[in-house]
RNA sequence: GCCGGGUUCGCCUAGUGGUAGGGCGGCAGCCUGCUAAGCUGUUUAGUCAGAAAUGGCUUUCGCGAGUUCGAAUCUCGCACCCGGCGCCA
């Protein structure tokens, strides 16, 4: 479990990470309030052993049949004090372990220091982009009748699509194309749960994160019994991403040092809430609150993180290579890295309609943040350490499907699909 | 949703109110000239002391609350697993 050990033991390198993100977590508050509660922790245990040699005289007694009345008597009060101590412990504990929980990760030393978007480092570019596009996605496929965002917005609201026709068809073909390419390289297919608890969902993303993105679904158990239904608590979230379940799935378990690398293939629908999004990207489907992802998640030994890294970020340029997506990679930087993940790199494909590169998907490593706070650990030697775990993009449909109307749609009217499609596709060209 | 059975160390298991025991596996050491056994220790987590080896104390029997001087054990609530019934794509 995530405890203070680990905050004091990598204490400056805490420090100095905060100082880089140019966090406002109160770690110093939370240093006081630790070296309080392990001083009173001290001095309860020598009260509790006080109390449990009492006890054991007690019963040694009540084994001889003899009486025990005043010794009971006169533990009365070391019960009340020990009550005591334990209740005010208790409620110290659980302001430390909130913080705790909220701390960031310590970021990886190639971040580079400063605020998006100037600070973020481009890595890697493939590929020419186009001069100039058809247009837009939006309009390209209403025109066509392979989209319809009005009537969605009518049934649904804002950022809620139907894809119709070839278009359903290309976005499965996609997404079996990204599923199909991840079992060569030995990842498992995953379909997780849509819904995760609170309590695990703590140990995926700072809570911060997860009450913007997230819908929270279920009931009260009383609003549940009065209509004779199963009662699905409010504590339920909609996952943001497989991601979540898939770091969540292991959790309490311990693996023997030959059970890693666990490298799954996850697929889902994504839900989200894009609570900070007003006013951004409100054209077609390019940022939605539903869409569906193939997402690849490595949980792996601590001296493995980078090989594993490197193999994410490599399947996803292999994917978007073999799409035919100009791209470019950039390391986001200290200012534009979640809270949870110690390293980022961000694909972005590039998109005609708005002539700019934009967000496909995101490779990070969470280190030991999310295997701390879930639990997960495995035998090095005897030694019990915790997993690294490691998440990319293998693609996100709708995102995807953007990309490649504004890259392959042809100025008459139709849409060419691109080579490693059309297998799935059964054809080579939609709209004619 | 209802009825019954269950949840103890990484795995298996003993334990009906007196302070968690055994086996397997892992790790460390010892022993042994024969290939893999034998012996000893260790194997929930936290905390204090120590440079460390190590030692002390607390904690831990799915989770939470209660009864008790004392709870794996008794009571209540919840979660999950295995049967059976009901409902159902």
């Amino acid at each position: 479990m995530l405890t203070t050990k680990y905050l004091r033991d990598n204490i400056e390198e805490i420090r100095s990470s905060l100082k880089k993100r140019r966090s406002k977590y109160p770690v110093e508050e939370l240093l006081a309030l630790d070296e309080e509660w392990r001083t009173r922790k001290t001095k309860l245990q020598e009260l509790q052993s006080e109390r449990n040699k009492e006890s054991l005289k007690i019963s040694e007694l009540k084994k001889k049949k003899k009486d025990a009345t005043k010794q009971i008597a006169q533990l009365a009060d070391l019960k009340a004090e020990i009550e005591k101590g334990e209740k005010e412990l208790g409620e110290k504990a659980n302001r430390i372990d909130e913080l705790l929980w909220n701390l960031p990760n310590v970021l990886d030393k190639s971040v580079p220091e400063g605020d998006p978007p100037d600070a973020n480092k481009v890595i890697r570019k493939w590929g020419e982009p186009k001069k100039s596009g058809v247009g837009s996605h939006e309009e390209i496929l209403t025109k066509m009748g392979l989209l319809d965002v009005e009537r969605a917005a009518k049934v649904s609201g804002a950022r809620f699509y139907f894809l119709k026709g070839d278009l359903v068809l290309l976005e499965q073909s996609v997404l079996r194309y990204a599923l199909d390419f991840l079992a060569t390289k030995g990842y498992k297919a995953i379909l997780p749960p849509f819904m995760l608890r609170k309590k695990y969902y703590k140990g995926v993303a700072p809570i911060a994160t997860f009450e913007d993105a997230l819908y929270a679904v279920g009931e009260s158990r009383e609003a549940a019994q009065k209509n004779e239904l199963e009662h699905v608590d409010d504590d339920m979230y909609l996952i943001a991403t497989a991601e979540h379940a898939i770091a969540a799935m292991h959790a309490g378990e311990l693996f023997s040092g030959n059970d890693l690398p666990l490298k799954y293939a996850g697929i889902s629908p994504c839900f989200r809430r894009e609570a900070g999004a007003h006013g951004k990207d409100t054209k077609g489907i390019f940022r939605v609150h539903q869409f569906d992802k193939i997402e690849q998640f490595v949980y792996c030994r601590e001296e493995d993180e980078s090989k594993y890294f490197d193999e994410l970020l490599g399947n996803t340029e292999q994917i978007v290579q073999s799409l035919g997506i100009p791209y470019r990679l950039l390391t986001l930087c200290s200012g534009d890295t979640g809270h949870q993940m110690a390293k980022t790199v961000d694909i972005e494909g590039y998109f005609p309609g708005q002539g700019d590169y934009r967000e496909l998907g995101s490779c990070s490593t969470a280190k030991a943040w999310q295997s701390m706070r879930l639990d997960i650990k495995y035998d090095h030697k005897g030694e019990r350490r915790y997993v690294y775990t490691l998440n990319n993009t293998a693609v996100a449909a709708e995102r995807m499907l953007v990309c490649i109307v504004e890259n392959y749609a042809n100025s008459d009217g139709t849409i060419t699909v691109p080579k490693v499609l059309v297998p799935y596709m059964g054809k080579s060209r939609i709209g004619e």
